[in-house]
DNA sequence: TTGTAAGCGTTATCAT
DNA sequence: ATGATAACGCTTACAA
């Protein structure tokens, strides 16, 4: 492959005779620099097809004007849509967004940390992965004093900031929805106990039936993964209870969609007999036959939000440690699987 | 913020007495360094906690070890299937992978070309906007020997290299199923005239109906955007005709789903009375309570493949401009909503 | 085997 | 208003 010939400004010094300083700064739009001289660097670097190398000006300036974004997946929704905020948000501040992927391996989140750092990153946004347990590897990140935005899943670490969701009212927001639809025994489907979004919901879910003083029932709770099969295996065990459930309220869309579908294969009637929430709002909900309770997680705002607050960290020049925790308020999307009582028009609409 | 320090190779330099090109050598495990000096060095680099800053690498090699991808939007399923296949094939060889989003709109995609190869990226892959029409602004790309390779969504350029799915093929087998399913009239819902995709997905159809000596009805065919609504108005539309069709090929899966919404709003049976057939394979489709039946485009192969013709392009160094051209093979998953005979096992599963 | 010095393309400081 | 020069952190001839 032929050698990529650039044009740099001294090219263009050269051929106006003037030094590459006047370029740089006729460029940069110097008050110091003739009107004159600024239109002429201007046309003949235009003619000569001249483009800045951001490279060079990152290595001087000390930042690049990148930032990475590391997730468990990419192709999630969810994660999509969080780094398509982030990516909104960032664009027209010049930032540009660099992904990558953990893959639910903390040693791979290691990995990418690095790679990025390397890279001389502005700074990095990530949603910690399943078996990430210790913040070692984060402290790395803070030791380069390179911001570190946390956005869903976090950990808890001094002097970082993070976007998240209110997990807590999201469960206890579905529940009490479950309550006030006259349900009495609602059966908990908890994720992976391990990341603290889904020890939240748990805890959302309790509040809220202790604040109408119903019975907590541990036999009612079953951790599952968020997988179709995972939901359907929980109603096979739920069912072999004396006393089964008339409600479920899961802390993922995927095992919900288990559960409604392994209610129908027992031909229980959804929601006359047994309803069901799920959580994350995932596309598919709204498709079903029945379309599905879900609470949304705002997945564009977050990102939107967590870039904000990058921005805001980076534009901070003297104390170097200010940690700002935003909570976003969930919304529950009220659809058949969970509506007993009247048509909530409001999101009927799709 | 306090200006972080970075450790350079002269400050290890400094500490050992060494110079800071043995520093280098040794770091980059030149053959010509002894083995003491390189062990000396790894280890005062790790103690003093030294990364190798990649941006001066890249100004001196004149390549970033990043590339960019642009789509349309990153949080739709095809996309960001698409950008984790590329991510997942490159990450191994060291490159990182910048994105940016074009909204369907030609001037973003020149903005993000251009601001892309500011930041010096290594190559670009890009599935272009809807609205995009001239390759004035690729030639750009091109002038700058900056590899580019389109995938999915491409224009004619010369000595580019593209990824595509066979549209015309996914047509075909769509169609001809139908047909093996006993449907005489056929309708398609075509999309966006203006990409290349939704042309071909067009043929396909047309040349599965003249094979099996179908005669084509042009009151059949109706353009629909990738909306729900799109998909329910074609059919109140068709259903104003003389002769119902007795099977909708759709070229999205949100037309087909806005299709079968409204069959079912006019008590149609599917599949019985009508027949319907999506094209993508969108998650949602396998969740409907009756799943539909839809041409997959393999998205994470057609990234990783992307991603293997950019890595060919980058290591040729002679010749600089092979161009490739990979077609893809569209996958049939049948599901009940065009399964009028037995059912397909070998698809059944989720 | 190791050291010296130039260079990648900018911008900033100090002169003029 | 403009020019000369150093510096950002690294690699790589060329010397030694």
């Amino acid at each position: 492959m032929k050698k990529r010939e650039k044009v740099t400004i001294y090219d263009i010094s050269k051929k106006l005779n003037i030094s590459a300083a006047t370029v740089s700064r006729a460029l940069n739009d110097n008050p110091k620099i003739s009107k004159k001289t600024k239109e002429l660097v201007a046309k003949t670097a235009a003619e000569m097809n001249y483009k800045q190398n951001r490279l060079a000006l990152a290595l001087k300036k000390g930042r690049t004007n990148n930032v990475g974004i590391i997730v468990p997946y990419i192709d999630r929704s969810f994660f999509s849509s969080v780094i398509r905020g982030i990516e909104e948000e960032l664009t027209p501040h010049g930032y540009h967004v660099i992904i990558a992927q953990s893959h639910e391996e903390v040693a791979n989140e290691m990995e990418q940390i690095n790679a990025l750092l390397n890279t001389q990153i502005d700074g990095i946004f990530m949603s910690v992965s399943k078996t990430t347990q210790s913040a070692d590897h984060i402290q790395k990140v803070l030791d380069e004093k390179v911001p570190l935005v946390f956005f869903d899943r976090k950990i808890e670490v001094k002097g970082v900031s993070s976007v998240v969701l209110d997990d807590f009212k999201g469960g206890f927001m579905a529940t009490s929805h479950l309550i006030r639809e006259g349900c009495k025994r609602i059966a908990h489907l908890s994720g992976d106990v391990n990341l603290e979004i889904y020890r939240n919901r748990y805890e959302g879910y309790k509040a809220a039936l202790k604040e109408h003083k119903i019975p907590f029932n541990p036999s009612y709770v079953l951790q599952t993964s968020s997988k179709i099969e995972s939901g359907a295996q929980a109603v096979e065990d739920l069912w072999q209870l004396e006393e089964k459930p008339d409600a479920i309220f899961a802390a993922g869309d995927y095992a919900a969609l288990g559960a409604i579908q392994e209610l129908k294969n027992r031909k229980i009637n959804i929601p006359q007999e047994v309803s069901v929430v799920g959580f994350s709002n995932e596309p598919f909900t709204k498709y079903l036959e029945s379309p599905m309770t879900s609470v949304d997680q705002t997945p564009h705002l977050m990102g939107k939000i967590a870039a904000q607050v990058f921005l805001e960290q980076v534009n901070e020049s003297q104390n170097y440690s200010i940690e700002k925790k935003v909570v976003l308020d969930p919304e529950l999307f009220v659809r058949d699987s969970s509506n007993r009582t009247t048509l909530n028009l409001q999101n009927a609409a799709i």
